[in-house]
DNA sequence: AACAGAGTGACTGTCGACAATACTTGTGTC
DNA sequence: GACACAAGTATTGTCGACAGTCACTCTGTT
């Protein structure tokens, strides 16, 4: 098999749908931050742009709407969703209790095949300069990795579905643009590798509560960074 | 003035698009099984018997699409999703992690009107002809209405979004066509106004506890039910 | 000068038609 | 009789154009 682990998106397949490669590039776009939260789409000036018609344009629009990562008005146009700090909260109170379910689950069901994988995954992530720097790890991809293996592991398609498509997404967008995690990464390596322990023992108690404890950790990083950094920007508008 | 600016009659809403309107009544079709689980949607079927266009009725199938109430599948068509019981369960195991959370953010937030409000919602229930008779409740709209309220009540708009767009949308399928909870009315309301007390005594843990041990008992009920069902279905094809 | 209203401009919603792809049917061969 | 192949049909993807609605501007009045 091929060894390649793939985000879930960015295969420019030939029979993939003109509206579907627009819907990735624009996925892409809004989580990069290359097209700005809270502004606005315009059809006919993106529809020009990519070299399409207006109404595959709003195919596009459409899933990306599905997905969350825009809002559309009737009549009004379609804008990059806002991000708020009460709403990243909230995504990751969800986190918590799904990503604690998916551990759980796990826990029972994942292959000790996967299971030393994870661990040479972790293994990875310590050795590579990002994560030596002090910086990176957790706002990578492979924070993310080594969550949604787990999730996948859980064998709740629905659950994976919905964490994967929906959420992860929305939580890039903040992780990219606002370095949430940034000098937490060496504390969150010790927390997936006592998750990884539980997991290997067959815990699913003990898996949901690290689990738990570590998404609230992150949470509890963000409050913190996030309201200092807001302290300290109060004179600009 | 000239009097006539709106005619009163039969105009849903006027400011809702014709797409918004087709959504909302394919949603109603696909929830109440007039539109089989599995079937095929074909598009100058459907646009013509709406008397829409083809690509307002694609912006309308793509809604769907987002509600994860039909599956869309490039030069092949949409098709309304199919209900399986690994997929009832799986729903039922997300439900049991975040209404477990609502319960608890509830309980720190709901407000005692809300509370009063919905003891007075259950005294209805107990006394609605349909609860008397044993069946109905459960899966009448009611049901969700005790759950969705908690829910709202949580706070956390994020969570109130994904569950109510969601979720609740497809376990309604499974309701209308399987009579899932058929039986369990009586018990359902005991765990109902326990639940509420926990609340009332802003005991979030508790609420928690009984929440995941209420959906869970539903999920066990309709597991039983399901499995004698088609135990005794053998014959049919 | 500030506010209200009409007019203009742009954008979104909707439509019908054309092209590309998948399914069906009929035929021929083994 | 069964299977494989090819033509035909139906359905989906894409496009350009028209109509309705919203936002902005400019003018006129108080």
């Amino acid at each position: 098999m091929s060894s390649s682990i793939l985000t879930p998106s960015a295969d420019a397949d030939a029979r993939e749908t003109r509206a579907e490669q627009v819907f990735h590039d624009l996925q892409r776009a809004i989580i990069t931050g290359e097209l700005a939260a809270g502004s606005k789409l315009s059809e006919p000036a993106l529809a020009s742009r990519y070299g399409i018609s207006r109404g595959t344009l709003r195919a596009a629009l459409h899933r990306l709407e599905g997905h969350r990562l825009v809002v559309r008005e009737a009549h009004i146009g379609t804008r990059v969703v806002t991000l708020e700090l009460s709403s990243l909260i909230e995504l990751f109170q969800i986190r918590e209790s799904l990503e604690g379910l998916a551990c759980r689950l796990a826990a029972a069901r994942m292959p000790a095949s996967e299971i030393a994988s994870l661990s040479r995954l972790l293994d990875q992530h310590a050795e590579s300069p990002d994560f030596s720097a002090g910086r990176g790890y957790c706002h990578q991809e492979g924070d993310f990795d080594f969550h949604y293996r787990i999730v996948q592991a859980s064998g709740n398609a629905a659950l994976t579905q919905m964490l994967g498509d929906g959420l992860y997404q929305r939580l890039r967008i903040y992780r990219v643009q606002l370095a949430a995690d940034a000098g937490r990464a060496p504390q969150a390596m010790i927390e997936h590798r006592r998750i990884l322990e539980a997991l290997a023992a067959r815990d699913g108690e003990l898996a949901e509560l690290l689990m738990r404890r570590h998404i609230a950790a992150s949470r509890h990083h963000i409050e913190r960074r996030l309201s200092a950094q807001s302290s300290t920007e109060e004179t600009s508008p």
